[in-house]
RNA sequence: CGGGGCGUGGCGCAGUCUGGCUAGCGCGCCUGCUUUGGGAGCAGGAAGUCGGAGGUUCAAAUCCUCUCGCCCCGACCA
């Protein structure tokens, strides 16, 4: 592709409203175009990239035997409703009605594909001799987001693999999963990312285990606790805190006193009005579990973990209580509870931080009133069983594997992995007839990657002052040819000649052929990030030579044109193969 | 949905508080000459309903009301 015959608007400057790198970048590269907040035009460049993804994803989803079909983007609303999740995604699931003679026919943008494969599989499955089958599409998907952001990373219509297994037991469901797993770290690997994958909660979505694949980025929106010793790595909602020494300090023990902090209802407020540290205060929730009301404890500088908190109590919903609730509960309007005497009306649960705490400040279950020198033993208990690990875990907290600590880490969610069990199949009436003639619903897997993030993470990762750094493998073009004077015939026909043949060789070619400056060709040749730059000038070619020069690396070196085309296809096909170029840079960088 | 910010040629911005001549600047674009290995110089030029509607005023980019859009933080979320 010749440059001056392509649609490439890099630009100087960074619109306004970019924020983060890659944001910024594949706007300045010009790879993408907004066309209104959460949705964007992928221009010829960015396109390309997106392809590549694809085909890497598609190449190593058939290589694991699954197979590939495509559903619609419409999809009849009665699926939805069938399954609950109309209600489940709410807002976030585009809806409307199409007029259709004399009736009006409600229809939903698939946000994912779950309600419309398990009908496919019902229709089609019936007997266990045709599974396991795992089926998959790359398709559009469309989500009101409520809040589109950080460029491509979240839009409200995006490319998606969407992959589901069909199980005839649990056993053969933890193979299917597994060889997902698996090709989910080759496509991640082949793409030249750095990637960690996490223990994942479900959501709402249900199923048991569950796995996210996370590109650690400072812009990222997920929270990851990760160990570097052990490999341990968790979504902040799923990471455990390992025990630690809960012996409490050798203190004195105060007497208990009541003190008044007028509309002082927030730990900070507390703090600030009596001078003590968060972390001497005991935070005390009120939770609704499955209707009834609980007190959970935690240090004044922790955050609740409803998942946690929710296991712990054993209940299918969990939610902050109502004000009212708190009212009577408490005695006091919200932000004076404490657990002095709160044993006695509502069952008690703790964090095992508060093992350690002493002459503790906390709530006095009165209106503008708090209490210090509270001490767990003497002036409040909680069951032995009813302790805990309810809290997010923060960084420098042990790890729950080995004798290290967890370090978290913000991080964009590129793909997931979970066993969804039997909602839908159930829901969709999926069953099959096992071998004694039995009826059974199937069992199924879900599989997702984001394959718009795949290059946002990319190049939220990996680019440096002057722009983009792809690996040859996620890269528009893997060779740029840069004509140093396109008026001067000499140069040109060597361009020309290089051009065809590293064509013909079957690399992926773009030739800068703009009447431009050096300066500007080189740095839109940066910006634009194709790994390998080939500079062809009067200066080098009296000498018979070219430069070349890796996007990632400083410095040039010179090549004969004579042998030019295959030391250029040699170098191609070694970084196809491998990226050993490229990750090695980005094993300096890290 | 709560809080904050921004809408002025294609892009980035100044001007708005304190209303007043023809609405400026940089980049980009077009023409010509010179230049030519890391974002060239000179000269000339095209291009703007100042997001939209209504109002106040002799006069509105500027003040008032409403409205639309975009971005950030939070809440929410496959």
């Amino acid at each position: 592709m010749r440059w001056t015959r392509n649609l490439i608007p890099t630009m100087k400057e960074s619109p306004e409203g970019a924020e983060i790198p890659s944001h910024v970048l594949m706007l300045r590269a010009g790879l993408v175009n907004q066309v209104m907040a959460g949705a964007y035009t992928y221009l010829p460049l960015g396109l390309r990239s997106l392809r590549k993804a694809e085909r890497i994803v598609r190449e190593e989803m058939d290589a694991a035997g699954a197979v590939e079909l495509l559903m619609p983007a419409i999809t009849p609303l009665s699926l939805w409703e069938q399954t609950g999740r109309v209600e489940a995604f709410g807002d976030v699931l585009i809806q409307f009605t199409v007029r259709r003679q004399n009736r009006k026919v409600p229809m939903a943008l698939g946000p994912t594909h779950e309600e419309v494969i398990t009908d496919l599989v019902a229709h089609f499955i019936s007997s266990y001799r045709q599974m396991p089958i795992t089926l998959y599409q790359i398709q559009t998907k469309f989500r009101n987001e409520e809040r589109p952001r950080f460029g491509v990373l979240r839009t409200s219509e995006f490319l998606m693999k969407d992959a589901y297994s069909f199980n005839t037991s649990v056993a053969s469901l933890d193979e299917s999963y597994d060889a997902m797993y698996r090709a989910y770290c080759r496509i991640f690997d082949r793409c030249g990312l750095t990637y960690l994958p996490v223990e994942a909660e479900s959501g709402p979505i249900g199923g048991d285990a569950s796995c996210e694949f996370m590109i650690p980025a400072d812009n990222g929106e997920d929270t990851v606790a990760h160990c570097p010793d052990c490999g341990y790595a968790a979504n902040l909602e799923r990471a455990e805190i390992g025990t630690r020494d809960c012996a409490p300090p050798d203190v004195k023990l105060e007497a208990v006193k009541k003190v008044a902090t007028p509309a002082a209802g927030s730990i900070a407020q507390v703090t600030a009005m009596l001078g003590c540290k968060a972390e001497s205060m005991i935070k005390t929730l009120i939770y609704m579990a499955d209707g009834q009301p609980i007190a959970v404890l935690l240090r004044g500088d922790r955050e609740a973990n409803e998942g946690k908190i929710r296991r712990a109590a054993g209940a299918e919903r969990l939610e902050l209580a109502e004000p009212d609730v708190i009212q009577r509960v408490t005695g006091a309007p919200v932000g004076f509870a404490g657990p002095v005497g709160m044993a006695e009306k509502i069952p008690l649960w703790a964090d095992r931080d508060l093992l350690a705490m002493r002459n503790c400040v906390t709530g006095a279950n009165e209106a503008d009133m708090h209490v210090t020198g509270v001490n767990l033993g003497r002036d409040f208990n909680v069951p032995e069983d009813h302790f805990g690990d309810l809290r997010n875990a923060t960084s420098g907290d042990p790890c729950p594997r080995c004798s290290s600590r967890l370090t978290l880490r913000h991080a964009i969610e590129v793909g997931h992995v979970f066993k969804l069990g039997t909602k839908y199949s159930e829901a969709l009436s999926a069953r099959f007839l096992d071998a004694e003639e039995q009826l059974h619903p199937i069992i199924m897997g879900c599989y997702g990657i984001g394959i718009n993030r795949i290059l946002a993470g990319l190049i939220e990762t990996c680019h440096d002052a002057s722009g983009i750094i792809w690996p040859v493998a996620l890269a528009p073009y893997e060779v740029l040819l840069v004509p140093m004077k396109v008026t001067d015939e000499p140069t040109m026909k060597v361009a020309d000649d290089l051009y065809a043949r590293l064509r013909q060789a079957g690399i992926d070619v773009l030739m800068d052929d703009r009447d431009a400056r050096a300066g500007v060709k080189f740095n839109d040749a940066d910006l634009i990030g194709i790994p390998l730059r080939v500079v062809i000038g009067p200066r080098g070619l009296k000498e018979g030579k070219l430069e070349i020069k890796w996007r990632w690396e400083s410095g040039a070196e010179m090549i004969d044109l004579e042998t030019a085309v295959e030391q250029i296809a040699d170098l191609i096909a070694e970084e196809r193969a491998e990226a050993t170029r490229f990750r090695a840079r980005q094993a300096a960088e890290a």
